[in-house]
DNA sequence: GCTATCTTGGAACGGTCGTTTCAAGATGAA
DNA sequence: TTCATCTTGAAACGACCGTTCCAAGATAGC
């Protein structure tokens, strides 16, 4: 009997994780979200609750439409260190062109912000830490089934540093720095393990 | 003739670089300010400036009382990858104990704030991030003189690559990773390098 | 002690914050 | 078509935002 909303919830939170990943979730307010969905107050509130609800739905759908089909794609690449490669060139590409440019990784945002202290957002912090770490780990382990690590390599420990690195890269290249020499220098690292 | 100021400046711009510090500058009031530095907003403004203004003077302040002289101490220890491995102990421990627990580093949450639009507040990331890499490259090359770098290795990938290392300890530090497998990362980097 | 000059306390500014409320509108089953 | 139910628009809430203003207070040279 009752009516149905008017308008798609799916892509108005699409519209406000483009806000809060763009400008913080403290810098942005509900009245930039009503402008920029074109909806009401009322109808933001009944779909989502209150702002913090509503960022944590919105970080959420980050880490499961931009972070986890990436993750998942590194991990089931076959190939070893040159999936490793093209993981740090589309990141470097989304980080430093194109529509996102300089937006940095909104998890990575996140870590900085003073919402971290909010026990469900540190929660998808470090899933989404634990999540890229062992892709990157899957992707290693078959880099050195194919004899492609430098001998001595550790596949564990160089997860676990190329992930840092990952979260350096998001930080810097939203400060400005320009793709080249991110790129160079994870180019570099990458070499140092390559047999 | 005129009347001087009833507060020490110094010892109030630290109490600011502490609150945004911790909490972002977007998340500070100047409520916040006012309360924990005592003085009121007159003595504030007539000081400092508006609140962009403060938080340019906390930066500034950051990277002159926190980051540089760990940048010089590292800079001139002769010891090579010894000096590169207190370093990062240092940064390590600073990060996730004491008093500054779980804060990050501020030019770090900088990085992921919505004021580095701001072309001042870019310059100082910028500046920050090249005496961060000078330093670690200074180090890596008297290790290189020393004989303490693997065959191969290249001291200024070695500082790039490191430099982006301690922006993702600062990050995810500040997200609530454990000091000792932050520290067991670092090591396994430094391994890698090592003769 | 007088006075010019700066500092301080505290109120107040207009604006924006996140949130709530409620009447009017839209919907679909009966 | 009727009606119960949900959605929508719009106004309003108190609280807080960063900032400004000004009278009262403090200081140091005269």
């Amino acid at each position: 009997m009752p009516d149905i909303k008017h308008f798609d919830p799916d892509a108005t939170l699409e519209t406000v994780v483009r806000l809060f990943w763009r400008q913080g979730v403290a810098s942005t307010g509900i009245q930039d979200i009503v402008t920029a969905t074109g909806l009401n107050r009322s109808s933001l509130y009944a779909t989502f609750g209150g702002k913090q609800e509503l960022y944590l739905a919105a970080l959420s759908r980050y880490v499961e439409r931009r972070s986890q089909p990436v993750f998942r794609r590194l991990a089931a690449d076959e190939r070893g260190l040159p999936a490793v490669g093209e993981f740090f060139d589309g990141l470097i590409r989304a980080r430093c062109s194109g529509e996102y440019a300089r937006w940095g990784c909104m998890v990575s945002n996140a870590h900085a912000g003073a919402e971290n202290g909010d026990p469900e957002v540190g929660t998808v912090l470090d899933r989404h830490h634990q999540e890229l770490r062992d892709a990157l780990y899957a992707a290693l382990v078959k880099a050195e089934a194919h004899g492609q690590l430098a001998p001595g390599t550790d596949p564990g420990a160089a997860a676990d540093l190329l992930a840092l690195l990952a979260y350096g890269v998001n930080l810097r290249s939203r400060g400005g720095a320009d793709a080249g020499s991110l790129s160079v220098t994870v180019t570099a690292a990458l070499d140092s393990f390559s047999a």
